[in-house]
DNA sequence: CATGAATGAGCCTTCATTCAT
DNA sequence: TATGAATGAAGGCTCATTCAT
């Protein structure tokens, strides 16, 4: 009998796990495509296919299910540029230029400069996804970068003068490649394969000895 | 007789043109602070120091209001840039160093960073406002690097291979500082001068022949 | 000395009426085309030539300023058919078929049969008005149908069996015409001559001994 | 199970369709007491025992209401009319007289009176509303009388001289009781029983051969 | 658990009325 | 006296949230 309940229990469990994605996904969507203020709940529900109050079920709030967004959303993310910078071999030269391909890897999938860009819009608005997207992304992507001009000087490749206070400096374009997509591809749409190698060419001759 | 009636309306059109910015600051203000959408003109009105019915007699709508916004605080910057483009006189090496320095300038000025990053979280919502910033600023912006690195070209300063299309590159670590100022200053503060000689020197090292 | 100032204060008495009528007639117009509620003073003002403000120095309210209008357009329509009716010498028949054909020519005038329609759509909400329009032209029209028909019945013209109670009956035909003119002429026109000659040949036979 | 979820949802069903009728009848009564533009959403939904924001999952807008008002009131009307037109057996003289009888019935009927002054008043403001008056309402009725009209022409009963394009002429006096209970039954009631026969026999005399 | 009908606070916008010039 | 800028109360409409089914 209890067997049954808790095979029962766990299809549910599965099934509650299961639409709490798709609420989530279709916030993001929502979320993404009108920002947070102008996203109305009757469409995250009609986009995920339920009913407006289910919401209510799984999330506290308008704002509860945005955090929860997000969240679902960059953690992939990191935890994939962790494990890839924990295992990778190579000079210093190697790492930073795949590290920068990864990254336009990364923002040419999809949704995610439509991600960044929202996490950028709604920062002000909550104070806590700042300090949260600094914490996990921001913060742990420059001690990575850190670390690997570090290395290049050590191993002689790259100059000493170059501030490594200044990481930003070195993915900047990358950021901005993601924004220019997503604003004035329309305008003037960029091949990203060309930007990307000028970008690395550009980064390596900036930090060579 | 004609002389006073003169003189009070031009008083009274000074009085006109002097609300008239004081709504636009205004709004402003909160448009930065709030977003388009969460913005109240409630509390523009209250933040101009005027009524509610007031802002009807000045802007159409919220929505135009919103242009006006943008449009005032666009154009100076953009003028002074063409300005300035249009009289220096000296190297590819030292016209790409001003200009850089003077963005720096321009987005060190109060609400810049704010500007900026409102632009880019509403332009998805107002495609008009996307065509605008990439016809007034964007694009003008662009022109003038490609010249200059054209120019150091064709002085022998700069190197041939660098792509005239992604002068993105050129520019990004400020367009970055400017967004890492308005969200991430209290996680972990720039020292914005340092920050803009090591983007010069790193810009040049990359275009040097 | 007095008498320059009488002479300007006349002058200045005059261009007050004037302006006062202006500001009627402009308000007839705005009534007629919008409703009371849907009228804006605004419009009227711009129609009268004036500022929206001295519309107060006339009127107490936009309420009065409707009272004002109505009456000024009932009067003279009354007054006509008073002296009309206090002079007409001829048989029954003749001032019946007289009367009816005024009537037409009334309600042929400019603005007459919206004035009617105004009259009937804000009643519910103007007790005086209803009560003003009963008195002063109801009323008294249907005394004078009255006086009529029990003078055709004196002469031997009309049968005694009509109830001089309905004189409603005699004119409905005309008031009808009026409000289909103003919503149905473009549906269905109504050639008026034909129209009223059919009236009054009906309304003959109905009423012949 | 399914009988059960059907047996729900007809429930339901059959809750929003008393209520969507309740918003319609306590619209209808504000529309007629106030007009359409001084008619507040929130009044209706007093009346109505709801919410206003309930008003909006019924219909689209104030517009949408008062259509559905117009439309829902008038129907009903039409149909009998036609129902019994199409089935009347008997002399032109009878049917004329039934017609006419029918009439004052339907007149004396609630809000009759104050629904045909609404259309009146707001017609001109709802060219639509004016279209729809006249092709559901106004021209069938004048095509039945004009029907009745030739047969007693053709039996010999009336008289060939009258113009049947005017049947308003014979209807008018119904409708303008209409208008006067609305508006004069304080100051002058009406018989209405008398007035319908005075009206039959008006009619009758003004048509016999 | 799921639903969607119901709610009402809240916002943009309008306009009669006031008042400084 | 005349103006029109300014006001703020009021109304149509939206939508996050609740709750009966």
């Amino acid at each position: 009998m209890e067997a049954v309940k808790e095979r029962i229990s766990s299809k549910r469990e599965l099934q509650k796990e299961a639409r709490r994605h798709a609420i989530i996904d279709a916030g993001f969507q929502e979320f993404i495509l009108q920002g947070f203020t102008a996203t109305k709940l009757d469409d995250v529900a009609v986009r995920a296919g339920i009913g407006k109050g289910t919401i209510y079920l799984y999330f506290d709030s308008k704002e509860s299910l945005f955090e929860e967004v997000i969240r679902k959303n960059l953690f992939p993310v990191r935890d994939e540029a962790e494990h890839f910078s924990a295992e990778f071999k190579g000079t210093a030269t190697e790492l930073l230029t795949m590290h920068i391909r990864r990254m336009y890897a990364s923002l040419n999938e999809d949704n995610m400069p439509q991600l960044v860009a929202l996490i950028m819009s709604e920062a002000t608005r909550f104070p806590t996804l700042a300090d949260f997207f600094f914490r996990e992304m921001v913060s742990r992507n420059q001690e990575m970068l850190r670390k690997v001009v570090k290395k290049g000087v050590a191993s002689g490749e790259f100059r000493e003068s170059f501030p490594v206070e200044f990481t930003q400096i070195l993915i900047a374009p990358a950021m901005i490649s993601a924004l220019w997509r997503l604003q004035f591809d329309a305008h003037s749409p960029l091949d990203m394969d060309k930007y990307c190698e000028a970008h690395i060419e550009f980064v390596l001759r900036g930090l060579k000895a």
